[in-house]
DNA sequence: GTAGGGTTAG
């Protein structure tokens, strides 16, 4: 290659105040080096050097390319590119610039492919790092122990899960599936595309002794993937095995409890955390204050917040979106304001949070007006969440056919998500047309899911049309749908209790039930009235009477009654939306038995205290 | 220069 190329900086990103190359925006003494010593070989150090310092500035790197282009000999050696596009792997550099470095080394070494991989594994886009790996494979390059991790890593974020499985025979071929890092990202990229099995069946064929990462990895698989009490029961194996768990692992364990409600479990966590400093960890703080919030506890989530040392958008985020499910609408999105006034940048989940938080509480307004905000002040473009958020917001306050024309305007086709989100106001609203509309989409987009069915079946019978519901009953059994049952999952000392509609499973059933009996008796005497139109649809005539003290909730409720003392509060963690009935009965269980009654339902909290509940029935 | 982490609309 001519050593006088004339490279392009357009390639860097623009965040820079002007586009000159003088080194002006460098310190002195940097300066000074520079000055010194235009020679080539002084002039990796030099680079290196000053792209170190440069994490904070990218207007740095980019200088320091000009500068090296200047003197006609930055790509001149395979070395200097080398040097060069590791630097800007390791600082998150842009990955075309990378690649236009790579593209003019003449012959690269296996170093400088696996770093051109590694790039691509950890930016946001990381398919080409395939390519890449088939473009040595054609060039007669081999791969070696290196190679495999990156990759693998790429294909994980990709969650391309053929790509893996060629890659694992491919690596299982080169002999590298001994390897104990390879086989650790094997595991993590069954993990990450939701083969929890596969990662299991891996790591059960890894050598006796399995490290931490390994451990950690398949903890998270099934944290990751919705399966919480498996990551939690490998936990425990895990401390069987001796291993002691270090800040992922407790991040995984976190994750778990918070999606199981394992308030005592994770609480646990909590002080073993402050024993052995853990708290001080960026990451786990952040989980650990998800955890809380999830749980309902948003007190403790603030405390968490507060007490933090390190924050970053994170934190911010996370409890921006607690306090928005958690039915605090105004005081997320006050934290929003001092998060602006800080001074720091709000990244676009940020944004959904607070949209969210706009949704929750019924701000039409100051929803649309963050949305606009976010788009011109901040540059971020929409993302199909985004738009769902605004579809939500639109919904929830009841503006149905609005929402309907918003999802038509949209740039981005709309997806199930959407779609969905219309069918339920629907069935809350009763927009009978724009109900099948949507469930027409949703037949072509997710023809399987049956939460679509139930809604389109709860929309007709609330329009009475009992015809039209049975129909659906029947065509999902004709097509083979299966209801998700819906199931309530209460903590009890030390283990999780899940019940399930009708659940007769329990060894305390028949208490259960005789408190169900005194609970219905008690509620109607508070004027409780049955509100049955929902659940008519669901069941059969015979089981019509009894049904209504069977949802899992109830059931869960009458449990938690018999066996915690009085004024106790009670939490229940639901995996589907409570029903109206529900609802209303819950409402006055917390009077009539004097306890707080806290209820995390698919979308939301409710906090059910003396008869109220602190969505205001809006849900 | 090799593997694992936190926040996301229903």
């Amino acid at each position: 290659m001519p050593p006088q190329v004339q490279h392009s900086t357009s390639d860097l990103p623009h965040t820079s105040p002007s586009n000159t190359s003088s080194l002006t925006d460098l310190t002195s003494s940097e300066k000074a080096t520079f000055e010194e010593y235009p020679k080539p070989y002084i002039l990796k150090k030099c680079i290196a050097l000053l792209l170190s310092c440069a994490t904070t500035s990218r207007y740095k790197l980019r200088q320091v390319h000009a500068f090296s282009i200047r003197h006609g000999v930055a790509l001149s050696s395979p070395d200097m590119g080398k040097h060069l596009i590791f630097t800007l792997v390791s600082l998150a550099g842009p990955m075309s610039y990378a690649q236009k470095i790579f593209s003019q080394i003449q012959n690269p070494n296996i170093f400088t492919w696996n770093t051109l991989i590694r790039g691509y594994a950890e930016s946001e886009n990381p398919s080409p790092a395939v390519g890449i790996h088939r473009q040595m494979l054609v060039d007669s390059v081999q791969p070696d122990t290196h190679t495999y991790p990156f990759l693998l890593k790429a294909i994980a974020k990709m969650i391309a899960v053929r790509e893996g499985e060629r890659v694992h025979c491919i690596a299982m071929k080169n002999g590298f599936e001994s390897l104990v890092f390879v086989q650790n990202a094997l595991v993590h990229f069954y993990g990450a595309c939701g083969r929890a099995e596969s990662a299991l069946k891996l790591f059960e064929k890894m050598s006796e002794k399995k490290n931490l990462v390994a451990w950690n990895t398949l903890i998270n698989g099934y944290a990751m993937n919705s399966r919480p009490n498996e990551a939690l029961t490998l936990y425990r194996e895990m401390g069987l095995e001796g291993v002691k768990p270090d800040g992922f692992t407790l991040v995984s364990l976190l994750t778990a409890c918070a999606e199981l409600g394992a308030l005592a479990l994770g609480g646990r966590a909590h002080v073993y955390m402050l024993k052995v400093g853990l708290d001080k960890n960026l990451h786990v703080a952040n989980a650990l204050l998800d955890f809380y919030a999830k749980c309902g506890k948003i007190r403790e989530a603030e405390r968490v917040f507060d007490e933090m040392e390190e924050k970053s958008v994170v934190s911010w985020t996370a409890l921006i979106v607690g306090l928005a499910v958690n039915g605090f609408g105004e005081r997320a999105i006050e934290l929003f304001n001092k998060l602006e006034e800080e001074g720091l940048v709000p990244s676009e989940i940020t944004f959904v949070g607070l949209l969210y938080a706009c949704s929750h509480c019924g701000m039409v307004v100051k929803g649309f007006a963050y949305f606009e905000r976010m788009k011109k002040e901040f540059g971020i473009v929409p993302k199909i969440e985004h738009y769902g958020c605004m579809v939500d917001l639109l919904s929830r306050a009841g503006l149905v056919k609005q929402a309907y024309e918003y999802i038509q305007k949209m740039p981005l086709p709309p997806n199930a998500v959407i779609w969905r989100t219309l069918l339920g106001a629907c069935s809350i609203h009763g927009h009978l047309n724009l109900g099948e509309l949507a469930r027409d989409q949703l037949r072509i987009l997710e023809p399987k899911h049956c939460g679509d069915y139930v809604l389109l079946s709860n929309l007709y019978a609330s329009e009475r049309r009992w015809g039209d519901a049975h129909k659906i009953r029947r065509t999902m059994l004709k097509e083979g749908v299966k209801k998700v049952p819906g199931h309530s999952l209460v903590e009890l000392g030390n283990s999780i209790h899940e019940f399930v509609m009708g659940d007769k499973s329990h060894p305390q059933t028949e208490e259960i039930y005789a408190m169900l009996a005194e609970m219905t008796r008690l509620l109607i005497l508070e004027g409780y009235v049955p509100h049955t139109v929902n659940v008519l649809a669901d069941i059969e005539d015979e089981e019509k009477e009894t049904a209504l003290s069977y949802h899992s909730e109830k059931i869960a409720i009458a449990f938690m009654l018999i066996n915690t003392p009085p004024r106790t509060p009670i939490r229940v963690v639901k995996n589907l939306r409570i029903c109206a009935d529900c609802h209303l009965a819950i409402k006055l269980v917390s009077k009539v038995f004097e306890r707080e009654i806290v209820v995390r339902d698919r979308s939301r909290f409710h906090h059910f205290r003396d008869g109220t509940c602190s969505c205001r029935d809006y849900w």
